[in-house]
DNA sequence: GACTGTGAATAAGTTCACAGCT
DNA sequence: AGCTGTGAACTTATTCACAGTC
């Protein structure tokens, strides 16, 4: 259906264009420019009509861009327009926090599994969602048409939990554990390593550099 | 003391090959090459010998490099040689669990304060790391020569407790509160938003296309 | 007059290709 | 012979500049 490859960047980018915009649209804005815009998210002005522009012409010459009008088209873009369905692997400290986190927070994405092999854990409920055995999840996530996996399983099991997610169908993976997972290019794969974080902004808290406001 | 600017892209793929160093010289591997350390990163090795050799020729031609003194070199240019100490901002899910998260696995960067607002929680100790008012963060933080910092605070917040830790001197900035912080060019910032992660990542789990095996 | 959409120019980062040590 | 260090070519993303529309 399209036509060029649109830039990560830009697919990055886009749901901090859509969390203004609902904020916006809570205040009752109904057209904004890619200037303010701009002003609002840190953005070029170029850049946001650039990125915008790569989905179709949303704006109104001479005008700009209705507020509940891109805030439909984005998320339509971003597939949030669908409920999307996510499961969790791991959950220790950090994939309760998440669950917590993602449940309470979130009505786009929501997390509707969790696995884990601790029998202690298995068959218990975090925040409402249920813990089930490693073992059920290509049962779980085709029954539940679970689109997204969430891994925070120690290194040594990430890069099996991946392949099990994968066959089961799973589009996207976000990857907390501390490896990089080989890249399928069946599956979208975005890895949150907390260690490298740690590790790389030490060198800014050390050294006299400044620098980066990155994401 | 150092030329010219370093690529924030390269600064982030240090800790990388900091990881593999530290695993070879587990299994007693004396000596490695950029082409080998490219097939256990997935970067090339170009890549691999133009991002040491901003800070120096460690390797020598024909053989390769000391993974002892390239270990030692790059916990030097991050900053790992020295304890770097960490303060976290906010003691709600997100942030008990990367407290427990960096206590247990981290012995480079060492979260040593935690700061809330909630009198419940101030007084109290997270796996061993003592809880105090946000009143006394630029104390503490002078005290204990603390550099950087971690912001597991709501979105309201996490603005003004960016600029109380800058006040304080902190260098570099973990911000896991879904706002993007104003860029003030002393200290270094490092957003993690897990909102941004999910709805970007809900484009690929919804759409046709494939990709991005991004960090 | 104001603001979008976009080709052209620029900047940043990566890969190529090879000269230079050991 | 083998592998590093690096200028040059290339690729990708961002910024510039302006024609086109309301």
């Amino acid at each position: 259906m399209r036509r060029i490859r649109i830039p990560d960047a830009t697919i990055r980018r886009l749901p901090i264009y859509l969390r203004v915009l609902r904020e916006l649209e809570d205040d009752d804005v109904a057209v904004i420019s890619s200037a303010d815009l701009a002003v609002r998210t840190g953005f070029s002005s170029e850049q946001i009509r650039k990125d915008l522009a790569y989905f179709g012409a949303f704006g109104v010459r001479g005008v700009g861009y209705s507020v509940s009008q891109l805030e439909d088209q984005l998320r339509r873009i971003l597939g949030l327009d669908k409920e999307v369905r996510a499961a969790l692997v791991g959950a220790g400290n950090l994939g309760t926090a998440l669950t917590r986190y993602n449940v309470n927070r979130h009505k786009d994405v929501k997390i509707v599994a969790i696995f884990d092999n601790d029998p202690a854990k298995v068959g218990k409920t975090i925040e409402g969602v249920r813990v089930y055995p490693v073992e059920d999840i290509a049962d779980i996530i085709r029954e539940n048409e679970i689109k997204m996996g969430i891994i925070t399983t120690p290194a040594s099991s990430a890069e099996k939990v991946a392949e099990l997610l994968v066959r089961a169908g799973i589009r996207a993976i976000l990857n907390f554990a501390p490896v990089k997972l080989g890249s399928t290019d069946a599956v979208a794969v975005r890895n949150i390593d907390l260690t490298l974080e740690f590790e790389s902004l030490a060198y800014y808290a050390a050294g006299e550099e400044k620098r980066p406001e990155t994401s």
